[in-house]
DNA sequence: GTTAGCACTCTTTGATATCGAGTGCTAACA
DNA sequence: TGTTAGCACTCGATATCAAAGAGTGCTAAC
């Protein structure tokens, strides 16, 4: 049996209408609500010819049919008409570039969750040409130093180093030449342990400074790995009953509490298409706490290959063609943003 | 009527075992569980007494009797035996002092409600004598100068700011010496206007940046208003049945998702006793949603006027005096931990 | 003051009946 | 040959009812 155009549009119509109602769909209704002007009895054929196609599923006998994973999916890759809606500005969300980067992301979560009604996730850009840009090393009391690490992409991180001796601000020029002059321009790997001891030495008996300023500078270099999650709307699921029953709602909390959880979710897009844009429904999540749950990432790109994820969860009867819509407006924002300047 | 020794007893006794059990306990139950030796007939003469004072509540009329908010009250004022508890090392969640802190903050909290089974809150030390310390200007590239602010107690803020003219070494020098010397030890009160355009004009053609770095450091001085909090555990809500329905359970995971209203429950206590813990019963929080919930808090202090709040919220028929066992504890060593170096 | 006894109340549980939405199948129709 | 009307059937949802059980309040006796 194969996809004929009035088994398409009948497909479309269950499913459009389940994803309004979220009550399983039954022939009558169909027969209603397209323009196909055919019987009850006839559509109960054409379903019955679906159902056993895989793409639709009769939870119980006398009841309607919902759509299956793979009818879904079928709606997505051909039927779903997902236009650019009009999103906020993201200008008008965004302050400054470099170290409020945090906040515009929070912001626009946040944004995302109070209009998708859904719950949503976004990943702050993990850069992976990750090259030390700039090191600055000040002495702030009589036994503190603050390094400040600047990498590539103008992403910063300080750290406090104890210091038992008292520093004079000659010692403290030279040293901040020495790490300028020895580490700038260099990635992770580039560091060994013999340019480490080279270091060391010359800073003489100063040298336990420099091998805290280069734990720091590893650390900051290799950060990714515990990337950071901002979420928003987690509340959402209770509003979708097929989420909110005590098991399901406990994980998925849980899973936005512990943003690791997330990071796995949200791996950027292995099977990258050119719209950057990807679906999960239901059991295609590999997470199994999520297989009841559609998953909708895009993956946003500011340039200098700093790249995040945004990611949004909801339940399977999502407005697929809304939630993709508005995530490729915000996606093209985003892009555009840093672009320009 | 007034409270004797019998009821006393009788009311531990329901209470205790209401905590246990999560059930309305009836008089045979109390009669067999005391060692008072009485007959079921006279602990109903002396429930319905306890019932008429206030101390419990009958669910319906074949029921057991449960604990009131005053019920609990009496029981945490007078009946509770809070021992401390043991708890895990502090030294051992421990990194770094200054820059780590916030790592320390999440393993608190994360620790806290993997014992207790609550969910818990923690929020970063705020410390009300925010005096600038010092600060630093550098040059990262052609267009870009880094300021990096730190107050008392070594908070560090960062700001990238971007120049359209080229600044020489003598320069920065020159503009770092001024601010230093201009401003450091002096609190947000201490800074006016024409200070700012004092500095402003010794700055000359660099006026511009000198203002970026006032700005910084204003947010950052005035930092506390935004106080960061960190949560964990918040799906341990399911847990108990009577926060676990839709609307409690969503009011609850959106108090922890948005860290804004946290702040407003665990307010620094302001009925401080000496023990620094409090606790908020069902209706006695001030929060509208946390009627059903009962609050603990416990008050640290890092010294140096850096104090932070931990908040445990549960059910009515939270375990007082584990929380607050475990409370006092970790706040011991939280205190000792930085006052001994 | 304490207790045994008993009628009473109210929730919980399970069984049973009814309703209605929706189906699948058959037979008739165009 | 595809479409449709008709009808028996299934099964969840809802309501009703009875029985069980826990616990109480009250009375009368100890």
């Amino acid at each position: 049996m194969e996809m004929d155009e009035r088994k398409t549009k009948i497909l479309q119509a269950i499913i459009r209408n389940y994803l309004e109602t979220g009550e399983p769909v039954g022939s009558r209704t169909i027969s209603k609500y397209t323009d196909l002007n055919l019987s009850s009895a006839t559509i109960r054929n054409e379903m019955a010819d679906l159902e056993e196609m895989g793409y639709i599923i009769q939870p119980h006998t006398s009841a309607g049919r919902i759509p299956s994973d793979k009818g879904y999916r079928f709606y997505v890759d051909t039927l779903m008409e997902a236009k650019e809606r009009e999103v906020a500005d993201m200008k008008d969300m965004l302050l400054e570039r470099q170290d409020k980067l945090e906040d515009m992301l929070k912001t626009v979560v946040k944004y995302l969750a109070k209009d998708t009604q859904y719950a949503t996730m976004i990943t702050a850009p993990t850069t992976h040409l990750n090259k030390l840009k700039f090191i600055q090393l000040s002495r702030v009391d009589a036994g503190h130093l603050l390094a400040v690490v600047v990498i590539e992409g103008n992403m910063i991180r300080n750290r406090m180093i104890d210091v038992a001796e008292e520093i004079d601000d000659e010692t403290m020029l030279k040293l901040n030449m020495l790490l300028n002059t020895q580490l700038n321009g260099l990635a992770i790997e580039q560091i060994n342990l013999s340019m480490v001891a080279k270091l060391k030495q010359q800073a003489g008996i100063h040298s336990g400074v420099i091998g805290d300023v280069i734990d720091e500078v590893i650390e900051t270099l290799s950060e990714d790995k515990d990337l950071e999650v901002y979420t928003s709307g987690a509340n959402n699921i209770f509003k979708y009953p097929e989420l909110a029953d005590n098991e399901n709602a406990s994980r998925l909390i849980s899973a936005f509490e512990e943003k690791e959880i997330l990071g796995d979710i949200i791996q950027p897009g292995e099977g990258s298409d050119e719209t950057g844009i990807q679906v999960y429904i239901g059991g295609e999540n590999k997470n199994s706490g999520m297989q009841d749950c559609s998953v909708v990432t895009a993956t946003y790109d500011l340039g200098d290959g700093m790249k995040g994820t945004i990611g949004i969860v909801g339940p399977r009867r999502m407005d697929y063609d809304k939630v993709v819509g508005t995530l490729k407006s915000i996606k093209t924002k985003l892009d555009d943003l840093y672009r320009k300047e």
